[in-house]
DNA sequence: ACCGGACCGGACCGAATTAGTCCAATTTTT
DNA sequence: AAAAATTGGACTAATTCGGTCCGGTCCGGT
């Protein structure tokens, strides 16, 4: 499991859209409906969310919609999954509700979740919107600047755009 | 949020514990209850299910209990999580199961979600129980570079220090 | 000024998952 | 033989998720 939920997903692929409409024209529901195969009424209720969440900008009135506050390259994938399921935290303790674990005053492990849960975080922080465009093409997987690591894909990217960030999992220090 | 779940972190509190007893002394369902302040029947279930997935040896009878199966140095939080709720996939068409989702067909990002599935995957197969024990440890976890990634050689990172080829996901402090 | 298209903010419900419990059977040690 | 401990499965309650619906508001065109 360690799935995101489905509306994250969808949210995904409708920003998506959006970004590739373009900044000028907005994208309003019902087309973004017909276009994703998903519900009308679902298509609404998440772009609502982003449109609070300050990632979508929305236009009312007739040609109203929505387009995208920032440019896909500026939105992260972990800001989507903040603005739709709340933030990343991988255990109960490590959200800001008061959590009520009863281990915790004790926990021997709270501290390693801690790491690994900013190790993930960091890790979808990365990920830029604009990179789940393109997919065949984008390096999403981690590594480190070792300049003696043979680098295989450089022949398949397309020439656009210049090149974008690695998904660094870390810092290190 | 994104989390595991409870049964979860309760099981990689429990494999601590066992951890640290010892491998020769098989730790019971009652004692570990009691020094995790878990409840008695969630314990036995958690230990059922770990030894089922062959992370943990049974040995039954009086004075029985539970012990590793392997090292704690050779068990990942990883293997943890799929024991405990099956294999790690953020999304529903990454999983084994048949997937019936509506847009599958034409999904744009779903080559991103399996890239990006594969770096969290990998951050969490190098974490290893070992290194839940102790509070302070020098590397929590590597992501190694997937050789089928493309990827570029230009990570902007400023790498101070001698880069390495497996990124260092978080370091003691 | 009006009307229709589009968003806004909820409440709402059924279904699936999760959390937690219980009991009978089996196995091993004493 | 008896006690201690795990095994396996079924079972229930609570929470979350996925999805829908409605009244209201705002804007552009006629």
């Amino acid at each position: 499991m360690l799935r995101i939920t489905k509306v994250t997903d969808y949210g995904i692929v409708l920003l998506t859209r959006i970004a590739q409409a373009g900044r000028d024209r907005p994208a309003n529901a019902r087309d973004l409906s017909r276009v994703t195969h998903l519900p009308l009424p679902m298509v609404g209720k998440i772009l609502k969310a982003l449109a609070r969440a300050g990632l979508l900008v929305s236009h009312r009135g007739a040609k109203g919609g929505y387009s995208l506050a920032r440019g896909p390259e500026a939105i992260s994938v972990a800001e989507v999954i903040g603005a739709l399921e709340g933030p990343i935290a991988l255990t109960e303790c490590l959200g800001e509700a008061p959590s009520n674990c009863s281990v915790e005053s004790c926990c021997p492990v709270k501290v390693s979740w801690k790491r690994i849960n900013g190790a993930i975080q960091r890790a979808l922080d990365s990920v830029m919107l604009s990179e789940m465009l393109q997919p065949a093409f984008e390096r999403v997987a981690v590594a480190s600047p070792d300049p003696a690591d043979p680098r295989t894909g450089l022949g398949e990217r397309p020439a656009e755009g210049p090149p974008e960030r690695e998904m660094e999992i870390i810092e290190s220090r």
